[in-house]
DNA sequence: ATCGCGCGAGAGAGCGCTCTCACGCCGGAC
DNA sequence: GTCCGGCGTGAGAGCGCTCTCTCGCGCGAT
């Protein structure tokens, strides 16, 4: 309010004024459109600088109708499941992509119905370019939220109904499973359990149909469903053991659920990996690195994952911009790494 | 682009229209100030349900100057250190907080000097009508940037530097670690250690003024400086116990640090709280509680600070709309809590 | 009945920018 | 030498909103 440095902003019109040019020569140069003589161009250039010229973006927005913003909108209950830092890092990812492209990231989290209506709003009016939509359950409100207000969307993570026109950023769920179980396998476990995640997530549901690729005709009694929480990993790995105290393996739908069964066969004097072996999902480093052993899991590029997001939406916001512009946008699968420590 | 709801979005002219006023008369309804009569205004109101106006915030602050929207600037490099929970809480607590006074949150994060340039330049833009700043280090010219740049700021951490003009939000930390070490001295406990934070970091030196205060004299050497990551509270571990066989207890600045050391210590086959009772710093849930065993610790309400900064940010950018206006704004310090688990 | 006052409403001027359009100038073709 | 075409530049019209200023109306006081 009233701060001398907001209330000097030099405005185009000075920089014009300086440069002995007209307004539209020095908006022509600011945007780096051609079509300026060089020496009419640098003049202004230096007036810029001379004066700190910055663009005011609320009068460009009025005008072109372009924000060069995003939002990204979380679903707060669900957010703890996946823990924290799974959230963190895409979101690092989608900042560096946004910033690579002058975009600026506007940060909606949500708890509750009420909040929706306020995320509705806001993306109806128009702050925002497109948006970028997380951690929705199976009868998500949001995407049709967005789509009503008219804004592009990415979501991260697959959603439950088919669409040719929803774009998502998903890894390899499946595979991802397919392949930490048979690793197991490999190394001559016979006796597989599955902690899965909550059964209304297609992530959830995804690696459990992997572990089931690997291992057709499980007995059911060899999954139990946990929640992302590390006491749901514990109190699924007990079900296991006493549905199956033989087992010789676990494959744990999370990292943060691996850690939670990891503490029962602590407990109860089970050696991981000589008695059972133990394998995550995520790599999540804060957690896989630092349990007891350390998690065999499977790694999702999750940074990276919130990259291709931001690009996603940025293409699909102002499709000309993007790289050259190949044919129709589509959803993108990231591959899966399997990195071995000691749990299995 | 070219979307057709964004397209037919109704003006505020549109409204008025409809209600039979003037653009002058349906403006002041939407905003709310009064000395409009009743039946007119209620007229606008329907127009406005009808048409489903959502105002144009860049025309809005074209005129108004003022964005309704803060910054949040995250130094990435330092990130690490305060682990990633406690940045996501935090931020937690300001989205509550701003999203009750709608008011929409920038996130920036940023890595490396030329992106220092690059926040400099968005502040300087009077994008926002605030920054809060986190995760600074001791020489850090961010706060300078936005001073320069003309921008209330308010900061996450107390700074390095004293000055009556900055404002910040930290917790007690010396209190807190005082009390964590006189709970160790009620406990019997004798031969303390303490494992530092790096020590060009306020909450760090803070932290160790405290163990200090509750006992004064310490040997040295039965302070190990750590780094915030579990490696650093194992190695910082180490080496208190290679120096001090004989230890008691250990207060670690962060709840982090802490389950490194308590890593070491079971690797050792020591018994924890038996032979060594341990007692983090920050509480963060989700490691406090899943550490072996759960953490006794101190906490500090990250969301309630975040929800601080957030406020004193507010009231600092437009003095007039807080709360009934209390004198001059100052610096938050809020209370610890000591939360005994297992580990002491 | 006249005057003045105050409140409610409208008219209109921008906020700083982009972009279309018109204009002037220079070079090449006739 | 005249004409045309095209490129580089300037003039000006808004984008949608807020806010000041003015105006008109109805009321109480004289």
């Amino acid at each position: 309010m009233s701060d001398p440095s907001l209330a000097h902003r030099p405005t185009l019109e000075a920089v014009a004024a300086r440069a002995g040019v007209s307004r539209a020569t020095a908006s022509r140069v600011v945007n780096g459109s051609d079509g300026v003589r060089a020496p009419l161009a640098e003049r202004v250039r230096r007036a810029v600088d001379e004066l700190g010229y910055v663009p005011n973006q609320a009068a460009r927005t009025l005008v072109t109708r372009r924000n060069d913003a995003v939002a990204v909108v979380v679903a707060e209950p669900e957010t703890r499941f996946f823990s924290d830092p799974f959230l963190t890092q895409q979101v690092r990812g989608i900042s560096k992509e946004l910033t690579a492209r002058d975009n600026q990231l506007v940060l909606l989290l949500t708890e509750g119905a009420a909040d929706y209506e306020r995320v509705g709003r806001y993306l109806a009016g128009g702050h925002v370019d497109g948006a970028l939509l997380f951690s929705l359950h199976d009868d998500d409100t949001l995407p049709a939220l967005a789509r009503r207000a008219g804004v592009p969307t990415v979501i991260g993570g697959r959603p439950s109904w088919s669409d040719a026109d929803t774009l998502y950023v998903d890894c390899d769920n499946r595979g991802g499973a397919r392949d930490a179980v048979t690793y197991l396998l490999d190394g001559g476990r016979r006796r597989i359990g599955h902690i899965a995640g909550p059964l209304d997530q297609t992530a959830s549901v995804d690696r459990l149909e992997g572990f089931r690729d690997a291992l057709p005709g499980t007995d059911p009694r060899m999954i139990a469903e946990g929640d992302f929480t590390p006491e749901g990993g514990a109190r699924a790995m007990a079900a296991l053991l006493e549905h199956c105290p033989d087992l010789d393996a676990v494959f744990a739908a999370s990292d943060v659920m691996a850690s939670g069964a990891l503490r029962v066969l602590r407990t109860r004097g089970i050696k991981v990996p000589e008695d059972i072996a133990v394998v995550g999902f995520d790599d999540i480093v804060s957690v896989a690195e630092w349990t007891d052993p350390p998690l065999t899991t499977i790694r999702q590029d999750i940074e990276e994952m919130g990259r291709m997001m931001a690009r996603l939406l940025l293409r699909r916001v102002s499709p000309s911009a993007g790289d050259a512009d190949g044919p129709a946008l589509s959803s993108i699968i990231t591959p899966t790494r399997l990195v071995v420590r000691a749990s299995a």
